[in-house]
DNA sequence: GATGAATGAGGATTCATTCAT
DNA sequence: TATGAATGAATCCTCATTCAT
């Protein structure tokens, strides 16, 4: 109103900590979902929580839907860079036990980083408009293990490819759950049962023995987690 | 006025009628959990789709959750009835995959007969009012896998038997939102891969050999459904 | 039940009956005012805990405020048979102390034998309904002792005379919430007080003088209640 | 962002126009109180009156309850205020009839100027929740009255000074809503009465003679008001 | 940009009262 | 008469969103 100093200076500075704001109210609003669930929680909660006025939150954020939609991609493009090699070229060439680490693993870290991550990923279909925010999400993700499929098993016809790249993804959202909310110690085993599961489910599919462990509870151990 | 020929037969209607609505009141919001999600549900809307005002349903329910549990009860006890074989000692005997034909077919069968079902049963924990509702439920089901575990796979240690339980009831709440939103051309096929999930799952656990079918999409076939 | 057999009895037994209904719907509503307040209870509650249906409370009541009238006209005759003597012309003769005990004691008797009766009769005008079904009751109350008050104050102005008795009956009124709350033991004591008042009000007032007595804890014993 | 002149201002207007919000919410809900009483007064009704939405009530207070809780908190600092010389240390020196008028002019005039103060101060026993709200108020009030007695007559022992300044501050409530009721033209004489009803209570107790004044309705003449 | 007061439609729930049986 | 299911207007309160400052 008055100044207008240095006008070059300013938008980028603007910019920058409108950016860190929007993690920030990201972060908080992860938190939230978390805690309370998407319904549950309210946009002035958010706000209040983030230290900004329910005004703000509206600045950087259309409605509360679009608070969701950018955790997903946010999400999304953290996973990503996650996981990027996991997703590498190489991955195809992997046993199919180290190939799932190398999926599974990460994803794994990447929940106990974000422990609101599985409430936006997994969240099933119960409210619409969560649905509408985390879809795209779901599709790219569904997208990436289908191209593995199509690169380990050629030979399986796209539709069941597509079919079971999306079982394989709800079994990871199913699980993640049960792996959020259990015990620091009992964590592991759940994870190894997922990796079972996954194992159980793959092997058939890209033809490759699943002799070489006996179960999930056996020899074979959880790589990191 | 007159007669009170038989005195009972008021009461006795009263009840019969009282029972009626409460059916007819579940339907209706099954249906409309279903539409809309639990938290998306109006008690005014449900009355009304219900033909009734909205006094008359909180004379048999006394708020929105009582709803939710009432129907998580009814399906509970629905299939319980229809489960009662499918659960029943012989199962034990069974060759693994007749097991789980024997356990997910009456299962899906009655998510078809009863649309909704799968919202409260598969209802992820993103809203903690449907949670407390339908964790009764979870609770029996689980029990009742872990029996069979406990039967078929008398070596496995408690600890793992009930993770294992766990899991494996997850995968079914986890794909029965597919199975209900399948085509219905699609629908046999995402149980065939439910199937070969549990089969790729339990078979190591239950040192049963998977060898007998190459792949979900394979020779066997969904027997029902 | 069928039969009408001699149509003349029946309707004496149901007026019987109806009486003994309205009584016990009486007594019931009384307790229910008292614990909770007229508009916190409810017409369902009293005819619950009067075991009848809510149908059955509108065959004698008209609506909830008929109730509260009604109370109010049944205490007001069982205090008028209490009090007949009380009021009774001979009083105007007693000295001013034994007059008061002669009004006083049995309406704290009264209260004593009917706890829910200072609820109504004491209830303030915070609620317009309650205000207009119990209205008839104090007015009556205040014209009864405006006639003593014309018979022992006889040069007293006919409007200061009005004033004075509904001063003095609102002290009553005021105190008897009191009386009622009060611990047994102090129960005397408080009563002894409300006797002081009235004392020390109406004897400047009838020209009496109050120096028989030093102080409401002193000499003088409260008579009964 | 800009000038930020002068920063402090701006929540400052806020705060101002918030606390001015409070005092006219609360001015509406006191005269709607005074109305119709606290039970059958609704939220909505209050906001309309005072021109804000239902949702800006609640901006300020949590619930119904706590609006009367705020207009008793508030009335009591301002009798406070009205009283402090009222109640202040030379009042134990003067005559009794001084006494008197010192402590119930102010609150007569009180009275006056704010309508409803009498529905929240003498507001029976009927409703349970504003009972809540004025409790503390009516304990504060009679604590002051009770040092008042103890100055005076320090030979009456505690328990019955208790007594006798819960006696004292009931009449005061009992008679407030006569004398709001009142015609004006009949208000002195009603304030009259009460004084002279405080007069007749309190000589005794403090050993004062009350053979100065007659009556209420002779000589002595109410100050103000 | 930031604030936070303001909005107001909407939702769960209650309860006096009615009426078919 | 008795019943109790049915009614539906009305209530308190919430919360996503807007807007004046």
């Amino acid at each position: 109103m008055v100044a207008e100093g240095r006008p070059a200076r300013r938008p980028r500075q603007r910019q920058a900590r409108g950016a860190r704001r929007i993690e920030q109210i990201l972060d908080v609003a992860a938190r939230v979902f978390a805690e309370v669930g998407f319904e549950a929680a309210t946009t002035n909660a958010i706000a209040a929580r983030a230290g900004i006025s329910p005004g703000s939150l509206y600045q950087f954020f259309a409605n509360k839907d679009a608070i969701a939609e950018a955790l997903a991609t946010r999400w999304m493009e953290r996973l990503r860079a996650t996981q990027v090699q996991a997703f590498g070229p190489e991955i195809v060439q992997l046993p199919l036990d180290e190939m799932i680490d190398h999926v599974v693993d990460p994803l794994v870290a990447f929940q106990q980083a974000n422990p609101a991550f599985y409430a936006l990923f997994a969240g099933s279909d119960v409210s619409p408009r969560v649905a509408a925010a985390t879809d795209a999400f779901h599709r790219a993700v569904v997208e990436r293990v289908e191209a593995i499929f199509a690169a380990r098993a050629p030979s399986l016809a796209p539709p069941r490819r597509a079919r079971c790249a999306r079982v394989s993804v709800q079994m990871v959202r199913a699980l993640l759950p049960l792996v959020a909310a259990a015990e620091p110690s009992e964590r592991a085993a759940i994870v190894a049962e997922l990796k079972a599961i996954q194992r159980g489910y793959l092997a058939p599919i890209f033809g490759e023995g699943a002799a070489a462990h006996v179960s999930a509870g056996g020899r074979r151990k959880a790589r990191s987690v």
